[in-house]
RNA sequence: GGAUGUUUAGCUCAGUUGGUUAGAGCAUCUCGUUUACACCGAGAGGGUCGAGGGUUCGAAUCCCCCAACAUCCACCA
C-alpha cells in the first residue's frame, strides 16, 4: 500500500489481528531473539474463573506500554503471560454453575475425580478465551514462556516450597479455630471473609438463675459451648468471682462449667463489663483459652457446632438442629424461665460472610496446615516476617539493592502496618479444585514433598490456598527450582503492577516466598492502580450489568483507542473513571496521528526517509528542539510510571506542535523549491520519531504508519538519543512568532471579519525587527491569512478605519472595511491598559519589598524583573 | 473505633522539592466545506484551588483544625 493509497480514516479492526500475528511471527516478544539489558515483568495472570474486563484492559495498556518502551530502549525484553487457576473461586463457580442447571449437591453426586474433571473441563475453555483476549489487547508478551499456576512445572515448584517450609519448622498441622464456609464445606482465609452489615438482635441475659454475672450476645446458641466468663482485671463489681468456677444447666450434654477469668481484652464499660466465653466458635475467645492453658489456668473448649452447620451432639437437646433452630429455641427457653435481664434489642452488626460462597463464616476448631510467619527460619535467624518488613525498608539483610520499591509510596505504609499484624496463614482447603498438600500418610508415618513409594501411602485430602501458589508466581515462571538461565537473567523482576486491592493477598505474599525460596526480593518495582468506574463513580461489576466488555469497544475503537482511554486521567493509586468520550477522544488523537502521517507521505518524497534532518528555517530548529524535549520528557515520565502525563506530553507534541503548527509552516516551506528537501527530511524524521514515542500507548496504528516507509518492524524500532538538536533561542523566537499570528488571528475573530478575507496589515517596530518579520512574511500571510505584501515600517500615521493591537514590541495595525465606533475601542483598550497598571503595580510592590529582594532565588527576582519591563513596554506602546 | 486517600473550570482530572497573571481533555459559545484530518481548523468564555486558622518575602502546594465523600483494617461480646 502506498501513502496515497492510506484511507482517509484509520479502520482499526482491518489491521489489528494482521498486525499482531506479523509480531508474534518476528519472534521478538521472546527475549531468546534480543539482546542487551535483561528486563522483565509478570503478568498477574488473570482468574480463570471469567473472562477479561475493563479492569483487565487497564493492566495490559500499563504492562505493554512499558515493555514495549524498554523494548525500544534495546533492552532484552520479557513478559511472562500466564493464567491462574484460582482454586476455591473456579470451584466455587463451577459448583454453582452446576447447582443452576439442577444438580443438589455437586461433590457428593460427582465425587472427587468427576467434579475435578469437570471444573477442568471450564477453566481450559475460560483459560483459552483469556488468552485470546490478551492478544486482542496488543499485548507483547512471550507466547513460549506461557505459564499456568496449576500445571505441572509449577505444582513442582509448590511442593519443593512447601517440603522446604516444612522441614524448616514453618509449616505446621495444628488443631485450632479456623474460619468455616458451610455452604463451601471449606475453611478460608482472613483475607477472604467480607464483612457484611445485617441487623442483629444482641440479647442480655444469665446462663441460670444463681449465676451472678450477666452476659450479652447475638449467637445465643454458641453459649452452650461456653466455658468462662471473663471480666477486666480491675473491675470492681466482679473482682470476688474471678477465679471462682460456676456449674450450669443450660441444656447441653452436660453441665458447663462456667469459670470467671480475668482478662485485659475486656472493656469494662461496654455492655454489662463481662464476655461469655466460647473457646471453640470464636476467635478472639480462643485466643483466650490458649493463653489460660499458656498461665497453667486452663479452660475447657467445647464443640458445638459442626462442620455441616448443626449443633452437634454436646449440645445435648440441641443437637441436630440447624445453627438458626438452635438460636431460637434457647431464647425461648431463656424467656421462660426468666433469663432475660433486658428486652432483647435490634442493632446492626458486621458479619464476616465467605467471599465465593455468600454464607456466613463460622468459627470452628478444626486440624489444618498452618504457614508460621513469626518462627524464626533455622538458617537465617530471622522469620519470614523479619524478611518481609526488610524488603520493604532497609532492603533485604540490609541491602539497600534489594529493595522493594512502592508506587505510591503510601502503600508501603499499609503494607508494613498488616506486616506487623499477620496472623498465621492457614493454608489448607477442603474443596478439590488446587494443588494438593504434598503430604503422604500410612498409619502414624508421614512423607512431606513428593510421594513416597511403597504400598499403603495416602495423601492430604486438601488442597492448598490459591495465593500460596500465586506467591512464587515471579520465580515458579522461569524454572524454579532448577537453576535455569531465565532465573539467573530475570529474577528479580523489573517490575509489576497490580490493583491496590490484591496488595495484602498477593503482593505480600510473593515477597515473603521469594525472599524466603531465594533469598531475592519478586521485583524492584511494583505499581499499585485503583480500579475503574464508570460515569456515576460506581465500580464495575458483572451483577449491576454495568460492565463494559473491551472486546467490544476494540471492536468499535480500536484497541489503541481503548488503551489510551483507559491510560489517561489515571493515576497511580487512584480509581479513575471511564466512559466513552474517553474513548472517543483516543480514538481521535489515533485518526490524528493517522492522517498527518497520510499528509507528511503523501507531500515528501520518502527516499529520504534515513537522512538526517539539517535544519534550516526557524520552525525547523524549532520543531526539532521540541521533539528532542519531548522525547527526553516522555522517557522521564515512563522512568516515574507516569503513564498518563506522558501521553499527555506526547499528544501536545504531536498535536499542537508539530500538526497545528509545523505541518502548516512545512506546506509553505515546500512551496519554496530551495527548502523542498531539507523541510522533507525534517517531516519523515519527525514522524518517524513519533511514532516510536506513541508505540508503547498506541502499538498498532503506529506500527501500521511504520510500514509504508520503513523496512522492518517499529515493535525493535529505537527510542530516540539525544540528538544536539535541543535549541532554546529557537524555541523563544518561534513562541514570539506564534503569538504574532495568533495575536493577528485575534483581532480577526474581535472584528468578525470574514475568514476567507485576507487583511491588509502594517506591522510597525523598530528596525532590529524588520527583518525578522521580512523573513517570515510567507507564513505570516499564509497562517495568519495576511495579504503577502504587508508594509513593515518603523512608523505610521493610522487612517481612521484602522484598529490596532500590540503583541509584544510590534503594534499591529489592521484596515478594516468600515470604521469601528471609536468609543468602544476606546473602552476596550482602557480596560487593558487599567489590567495591566495593576499588574506592573504587583510586580513593582513585591519587587521593592527588601525580604523579598535578600530572601527569593536570584531567577526568580530576575524573572520578575523580566516580566514587569515587558508590560512595562506593552503599557507604552497602548497609550 | 483505627488508618489511608480524595475535595482545583459545567464534567473527568493534572499541577513535579512552596516561586511569573493556576493547566489539559471533554462539554459550552462564535466563526469556518483553506485538497491530511468535521474523528477537523481558528477564536472565546469559564476557577477567590472544600471551610477556617497558622508558617513564609511568597501557599493549590507545608503545618493545625473542621466538613463531605471514598477505600482498607479491626470488630464489642
Amino acid at each position: 500500500m502506498s501513502s496515497n493509497e492510506m484511507p482517509k480514516a484509520y479502520e482499526a479492526k482491518s489491521y489489528e489481528d494482521e498486525i499482531y500475528s506479523a509480531w508474534e511471527q518476528s519472534g521478538f516478544f521472546n527475549p531468546d531473539n534480543l539482546t542487551g539489558e535483561p528486563y522483565s515483568i509478570m503478568m498477574p495472570p488473570p482468574n480463570v474463573t471469567g473472562v477479561l474486563h475493563l479492569g483487565h484492559a487497564l493492566e495490559n495498556a500499563l504492562m505493554d506500554a512499558m515493555v514495549r518502551y524498554q523494548r525500544l530502549c534495546g533492552k532484552k525484553v520479557v513478559l511472562v503471560p500466564g493464567t491462574d487457576h484460582a482454586a476455591l473461586p473456579t470451584q466455587a463457580k463451577v459448583e454453582m454453575m452446576l447447582m443452576e442447571a439442577g444438580m443438589k449437591n455437586p461433590r457428593q453426586e460427582l465425587g472427587r475425580e468427576k467434579l475435578v474433571a469437570k471444573i477442568r473441563e471450564f477453566a481450559e475453555a475460560s483459560r483459552a478465551t483469556i488468552l485470546s483476549q490478551i492478544k486482542k489487547m496488543g499485548t507483547s508478551c512471550d507466547w513460549s514462556r506461557l505459564a499456568y499456576t496449576f500445571d505441572d512445572k509449577r505444582n513442582v515448584a509448590v511442593n519443593e516450597l512447601f517440603r522446604r517450609m516444612f522441614e524448616d519448622g514453618l509449616i505446621y498441622r495444628g488443631h485450632r479455630v479456623v474460619n468455616w464456609s458451610t455452604k463451601g464445606q471449606s475453611t478460608c482465609s482472613d483475607d477472604e471473609i467480607i464483612y457484611v452489615e445485617r441487623p442483629s438482635v444482641l440479647y442480655t441475659f444469665k446462663y441460670s438463675k444463681d449465676f451472678p454475672i450477666t452476659i450479652a450476645t447475638t449467637r445465643p446458641e454458641t453459649k452452650l459451648g461456653d466455658t468462662a466468663v471473663a471480666v477486666h482485671p480491675t473491675d470492681e463489681r466482679y473482682q470476688k468471682y474471678i477465679g471462682q468456677t460456676f456449674t450450669v444447666d443450660v441444656g447441653a450434654a452436660k453441665p458447663l462449667l462456667i469459670k470467671v477469668i480475668a482478662d485485659e481484652g475486656v472493656d469494662p464499660s461496654f455492655g454489662t463489663g463481662a464476655l461469655g466465653v466460647t473457646p471453640a466458635h470464636s476467635p478472639v475467645d480462643f485466643l483466650m483459652y490458649e493463653k489460660q492453658k499458656a498461665n497453667g489456668n486452663p479452660i475447657e473448649i467445647i464443640q458445638v457446632i459442626g462442620q455441616d452447620g448443626r449443633m452437634t451432639a454436646e449440645a445435648g437437646s440441641y443437637a441436630g438442629l440447624t445453627v438458626e433452630e438452635a438460636r431460637a429455641k434457647f431464647v425461648a427457653r431463656l424467656s421462660e424461665q426468666g433469663l432475660l435481664e433486658k428486652e432483647p434489642e435490634e442493632i446492626v452488626q458486621n458479619v464476616g460472610t465467605s467471599d465465593r460462597f455468600k454464607d456466613v463464616i463460622e468459627s470452628l476448631p478444626m486440624t489444618q496446615w498452618w504457614l508460621d510467619v513469626q518462627k524464626v527460619i533455622p538458617s537465617r535467624g530471622k522469620s519470614l516476617r523479619d524478611l518481609m518488613r526488610e524488603a520493604l525498608t532497609t532492603g533485604l539483610d540490609g541491602d539497600i539493592t534489594k529493595k522493594v520499591t512502592i508506587t505510591p509510596e503510601r502503600f508501603t505504609k499499609l503494607y508494613l502496618n498488616r506486616v506487623e499484624n499477620l496472623r498465621d496463614w492457614c493454608l489448607s482447603r477442603q474443596t478439590w479444585w488446587g494443588h494438593r498438600i504434598p503430604v503422604w500418610y500410612r498409619g502414624e508415618e508421614m512423607v512431606c514433598g513428593t510421594a513416597p513409594e511403597g504400598e499403603g501411602w495416602e495423601q492430604d485430602p486438601d488442597t492448598l490456598d490459591t495465593w500460596f501458589s500465586s506467591g512464587s508466581w515471579t520465580f515458579s515462571t522461569l524454572g524454579w527450582p532448577e537453576k535455569t538461565k531465565d532465573l539467573q537473567e530475570f529474577h528479580p523482576t523489573n517490575w509489576i503492577q497490580m490493583g491496590s486491592e490484591i496488595l495484602y493477598l498477593w503482593l505480600m505474599r510473593m515477597v515473603l516466598m521469594s525472599t524466603y525460596a531465594l533469598d531475592e526480593i519478586p521485583f524492584k518495582d511494583a505499581y499499585i492502580h485503583g480500579v475503574l468506574r464508570n460515569e456515576q463513580g460506581k465500580k464495575f461489576s458483572k451483577s449491576d450489568a454495568n460492565g463494559i466488555d473491551p472486546l467490544d469497544v476494540i471492536q468499535e475503537y480500536g484497541c489503541d483507542a481503548l488503551r489510551l482511554s483507559v491510560l489517561i486521567g489515571t493515576t497511580p493509586g487512584n480509581d479513575a473513571r471511564y466512559y466513552k468520550e474517553k474513548v472517543e477522544a483516543g480514538r481521535n488523537f489515533v485518526n490524528k496521528l493517522w492522517n498527518i502521517s497520510r499528509f507528511v507521505l503523501s507531500s515528501v518524497d520518502t527516499s529520504l526517509v534515513s537522512s538526517m534532518p539539517a535544519p534550516v528555517t526557524l520552525a525547523d530548529k524549532w520543531i526539532l528542539a521540541r521533539l528532542e524535549f519531548t522525547a527526553g520528557n516522555i522517557s522521564k515520565l515512563l522512568e516515574q510510571f507516569d503513564f498518563s502525563l506522558a501521553i499527555e506530553v506526547l499528544r501536545e507534541f504531536v498535536w499542537t506542535d508539530f500538526a497545528d503548527w509545523y505541518l502548516e509552516i512545512s506546506k509553505v516551506q515546500q512551496a519554496d523549491a530551495s527548502q523542498k528537501e531539507s523541510t522533507d527530511k525534517i517531516l519523515l524524521y519527525v514522524l518517524k520519531n513519533i511514532l516510536v514515542l506513541a508505540h508503547p500507548f498506541m502499538p498498532f496504528v503506529t506500527e501500521v504508519i511504520w510500514r509504508e516507509f520503513n523496512e522492518g518492524l517499529l515493535l525493535v524500532g529505537s527510542w530516540p538519543a539525544v540528538s544536539g538538536f535541543a535549541n532554546a533561542e529557537a524555541e523563544q523566537q518561534f513562541d514570539g512568532l506564534k503569538e504574532l499570528i495568533v495575536g493577528i488571528r485575534n483581532i480577526r475573530s474581535h472584528y468578525k471579519i470574514e475568514p476567507k478575507k485576507l487583511l491588509q496589515i502594517v506591522f510597525v517596530t523598530q528596525e532590529s525587527s524588520r527583518t525578522e518579520l521580512e523573513l517570515y512574511r510567507a507564513i505570516i500571510a499564509t497562517l495568519a491569512r495576511v495579504e503577502p505584501d504587508f508594509i513593515v515600517a518603523t512608523s505610521y500615521e493610522p487612517a481612521l478605519a484602522d484598529v490596532s493591537s500590540v503583541i509584544r514590541d510590534i503594534t499591529v495595525f489592521v484596515k478594516l472595511e468600515t470604521i469601528i465606533d471609536p468609543e468602544k475601542e476606546k473602552v476596550q483598550k482602557e480596560k487593558e491598559i487599567a489590567q495591566l497598571r495593576s499588574y506592573i503595580k504587583a510586580t513593582q510592590e513585591k519587587l521593592s519589598n527588601q525580604e523579598f529582594l535578600s530572601k527569593a532565588p536570584a531567577t526568580i527576582v530576575a524573572g520578575m524583573e523580566q516580566k514587569k519591563r515587558e508590560a512595562e513596554e506593552k503599557l507604552a506602546l497602548l497609550s
